[in-house]
RNA sequence: GGCGAGUUGGCGGAGUGGUUACGCAGCGGAUUGCAAAUCCGUGUACACCGGUUCGAUUCCGGUACUCGCCUCCA
């Protein structure tokens, strides 16, 4: 069995990986708030943990990785925005939700096997703070519940910070109902204007931390193998969960894994820099998913990674290319190397590589078996469809073409050519006469204009 | 201030204690009426300063710079 590495946060190295049931490997990540389109630094987690999916498939089974992914449909955020719109919340969290599912898997992304509400697990939520509470982990005041932080030993331990150095640095104003600064909310009261459910505490609602806490024991058990999420969610998110799941008894998760945040042009993307935009943006511009996917692949998932207009170009055309050497070809054997790549920390770019290499020595069995492994289908990649009087149209201008070349009217022939690339029709000359095909470009207008 | 990550040739980006990464671009050639496409060829880079070593881009220490988190943004 192929020996699969993981860096694990919590320990700060790389390991082997060893799943506590291969029957059942078991994963949990944390998924989005659903208020508006998801940008394209969302897609970052979900490709990164949709390849080690498709890793952990390819080794154990298919039938044997269970996947949760969570939507957080309650949300401060959430309301905010059912507010600004006059809209229900329900409605808004439905449509985001559909539209997450349809960008995500535009981007080469298989669904999880689970895909929990959070609103379908408030009584659990509230189970657990109960619990909490009970085990003197939390206390309930002024219709909160606050996890008690001091009663935490190991607080901090993922993210390497002491309680007593947050303290110090902490800015944030605190609520005179917390016994101590560092304490987090697990249940807060709702208004009459927001959504609430009724609880021991009164009417409320969960905050977010218990949310993953509970989703995930509910659906994964008290120990699973590996939870991941963004880097920027390791502290205070995930050291929260951990925090409330281990005083509940719960194992929790054994490997930590955190994919590092995307940068736009170089730099941080914010909405004031101008560089903010969705993954619908892009699709909608004309990129197509799977070049989304394969920039993404290209650096390794625990350093920064920088999207730009450029790599965006460079992986349509590699795309392209490989998409034409593995047209209609089955899949062969896995590459070992390829493989070994992939399995040693998901080291996709050292995987691509391979993947040029499989394409240099004319693979196209291995090359294919390769891109399915890494979610890749190119179907139809690069081919842009025609109407056949169109595609009659440009059989004419060519044959034009090469009348004028053969009775060396050269002014005529290369201003047929000229006009094909300004019309986004590539040719190629070949020795059997020559071949075309349509650029994303492609524009009708021009390509008449040249009748 | 605290915690953490990073710095490889024009760009992207692997990897290694001593031998060519690779891709894109560029350059040269083949081909072409000239081109495009394609094919062939072509690039001794590893932030800086010390240390360990026969030998370091690769290990250790330090410096500089960049970036992220600490504020329910992935």
């Amino acid at each position: 069995m192929t020996d699969i590495q993981l860096y694990n946060t919590a320990t700060r190295s790389k390991a082997p990986f060893e799943p506590q049931d291969a029957e059942n490997v078991r994963m949990y990540v944390c998924g989005p708030t659903v208020y508006d389109r998801a940008h394209i630094g969302n897609a970052r987690p979900v490709i990164v943990f949709d390849t080690l999916y498709r890793l952990l498939r390819h080794v154990y089974g298919a039938d044997h990785v269970t996947y949760v992914r969570n939507f957080t449909d309650i949300d401060d955020k959430i309301n905010a925005r059912a507010a600004r719109d006059g809209r229900s919340i329900r409605e808004i969290t439905g449509e985001t939700t559909a539209w997450y599912l349809e960008d995500m898997a535009a981007v080469g992304a298989l669904e999880p096997n689970q895909m929990p509400r959070a609103t379908d697990w408030i009584g659990e939520m509230i189970e657990m703070a109960e619990g909490l509470i009970e085990r003197g982990h939390a206390y309930a005041a002024e219709g909160h519940v606050l996890f008690r932080v001091r009663s935490y030993q190991d607080y901090g331990a993922l993210s390497g910070r002491s309680v007593d150095d947050m303290i110090a640095g902490a800015r944030v104003e605190v609520a005179p109902f917390k016994e101590d600064p560092m304490d987090f909310v697990i249940w807060k009261p709702s208004d009459a204007d927001t959504p609430g459910w009724d609880s021991p505490w009164g009417r409320g609602r969960p905050g977010w931390h218990i949310e993953c806490s509970a989703m995930a024991f509910g659906l994964l058990g008290d120990s699973f193998d590996i939870h991941g999420g963004g880097n920027d969610l390791t502290f205070p998110h995930h050291e929260n969960e951990i925090a409330q799941s281990r005083c509940m008894g719960h194992g929790f998760a054994k490997v930590w894994m955190h994919n590092e945040m995307l940068q736009v042009e170089g730099k941080k993307m914010s909405k004031s820099l101008g560089n903010f935009f969705t993954i619908r943006d892009l699709l909608d511009q004309g990129v197509p998913g799977e070049v989304i996917r394969f920039v993404f692949l290209s650096t390794h998932y625990r350093k920064p990674m920088d999207w730009t207009a450029e790599k965006a170009r460079e992986a349509e055309t590699t795309l392209r290319k490989w998409a034409k050497a593995v047209g209609g070809v089955a899949p062969g054997v896995v590459d070992p190397a390829f493989l070994a790549a992939l399995a040693d920390d998901l080291n996709t770019a050292g995987a691509i590589a391979r993947l040029h290499a499989l394409y240099g020595a004319g693979d196209a069995p291995a090359l294919r078996a390769a891109l399915d492994l890494l979610g890749f289908t190119l179907d139809g990649f690069g081919e842009e469809t025609v109407g056949d009087d169109v595609a009659g149209l440009i059989e004419t201008l060519l044959k034009d073409r090469a009348e004028a070349r053969a009775s060396k009217d050269f002014a005529r022939a290369d201003a047929l050519r000229d006009g094909f690339a300004a019309a986004g029709v590539l040719i190629k000359d070949t020795a059997s006469g020559a071949e075309w095909e349509l650029s994303p470009e492609f524009d009708l207008t021009k390509l008449e204009a040249l009748k």
